[in-house]
DNA sequence: TTCAAAACTTGATTCGAGTCAAGAAATAAT
DNA sequence: ATTATTTCTTGACTCGAATCAAGTTTTGAA
């Protein structure tokens, strides 16, 4: 992938969309792609940061370990969704490791070169900071959901979040497999299997594999 | 207090430090005192946002309360420190309830002074976005925490984090009544005062109401 | 200063979800 | 296509923390 590849790339990003053609080359020199194999570490925790990412293709975890091995997942990022931007402003290090769980193309939009836009666009200073907010609004809602509802009413929330999302809300697909699913839920795999097997028994929903049928979305808001 | 007191408060803050007199008088022009005695609502979760507050005086609970009429504290505000700011960069409401704990004395900063002052200065751009950034690395250590650790490692964290902030970190005082500390430790009260027997019982520490003694810092970090 | 309300503690018991184990199914590698 | 490996499911059992209950202490309001 050449310069003016990765230039379009910005570009069609929400961040940079209202650049002029001379930032967005600015930008762009400062800007690397990163090829990474499925399985791989883009950064672990405790790096240092040297820029903030762009998802091109293919998918990453973002997740923390415990002393004891037990693993969390923070976050799950999609093509099209930038991430580590927070820990720019910080002068501290990543708080958790980010490794794809496809193959995955990223861009490392470099340090030096958002902070010179930052400095002379007010419109990419709003949506950075719209965007870290977004992530903190979503970390207060996980906060919220591990702390006051049960392990059913997680699914549920989550199923009809990712509902919400689809295009076809009826019929989701589970954007990863069902053990990064159950941790980003504070589940166990054996419990989400269980709690599934609870809905799909009184009728709500139908899985098969990662596809979930949502056959009664009023019984699935109202269960229990 | 009039309006130069507050253009003291202001620039007296960090975010502002930096600012000409100019800017900060333009800023006091757009924010508000706000009294709150102990017990008030400043806003309640769904509240549009008109703007990020400053607490001068007293203390300011963060939380969120279930259908179930469950409580969780999402954060306690000190003096000094500044709140709400997440809110104003998505155009959303807020997903908290801010309530005071004691007399308060706030200072609002409208939307408009602020994005004023954002549009023209670089300093403040980056402090708000490391202000915001910060809020962000707390909220992924509480999820952390709350996921990976058993209700005695998260107090024992907890009473090493305030001791580590405290000027006399053998003596530390609870910022808030242990109803609380055990919320935002999602722990139940009944919970979070067996556990302070068990550390006691082991020698660690020593509890007088609020008041906590650290007699072996070094054992309460490797306590289990 | 008194007293009512709120905060805290302690004990007995319950329960949701975790752990351990073993097998089935799906996926990836050869 | 076959096999190895990972993922997922199901069952039996355990356990940490919640709940329920009752008493004590602290706090703040009249």
């Amino acid at each position: 992938m050449d310069k003016s590849q990765i230039a379009q790339k910005l570009s069609g990003f929400y961040m940079f969309s209202e650049l002029q053609p001379s930032q967005i080359e600015l930008l762009a020199n400062g800007t690397r792609l990163v090829d990474i194999p499925r399985g791989g570490r883009l950064f672990n925790r405790g790096d240092k940061a040297h820029g903030f990412y762009l998802l091109l293709e293919g998918q990453i975890k973002l997740g923390v370990i415990s002393p004891q091995g037990d693993e969390k997942v923070i976050g799950l990022i999609q093509p099209g969704e930038s991430f580590g931007e927070a820990v720019l402003f910080l002068e501290r290090s990543f708080p958790v490791y980010a490794q794809t769980t496809l193959d995955s193309k990223v861009l490392l939009i470099t340090r030096e070169a958002i902070f010179d836009i930052l400095d002379n666009d007010v419109t990419v200073v709003r949506r950075m900071l719209a965007a870290i907010s977004a992530r903190n609004r979503q970390l207060v809602n996980d906060i919220e959901s591990i702390s006051l509802q049960n392990s059913t009413q997680r699914l549920i929330g989550y199923l009809l979040q990712i509902s919400a999302d689809s295009p076809n809300p009826e019929r989701v697909q589970l954007p990863a497999n069902k053990l990064t699913i159950a941790s980003m839920l504070n589940l166990t795999p054996e419990t989400l299997s269980r709690v599934m097997l609870r809905l799909s028994n009184a009728g709500l929903i139908e899985v098969n594999g990662k596809e979930i049928v949502i056959t009664n979305v009023a019984g699935l808001r109202n269960f229990e």
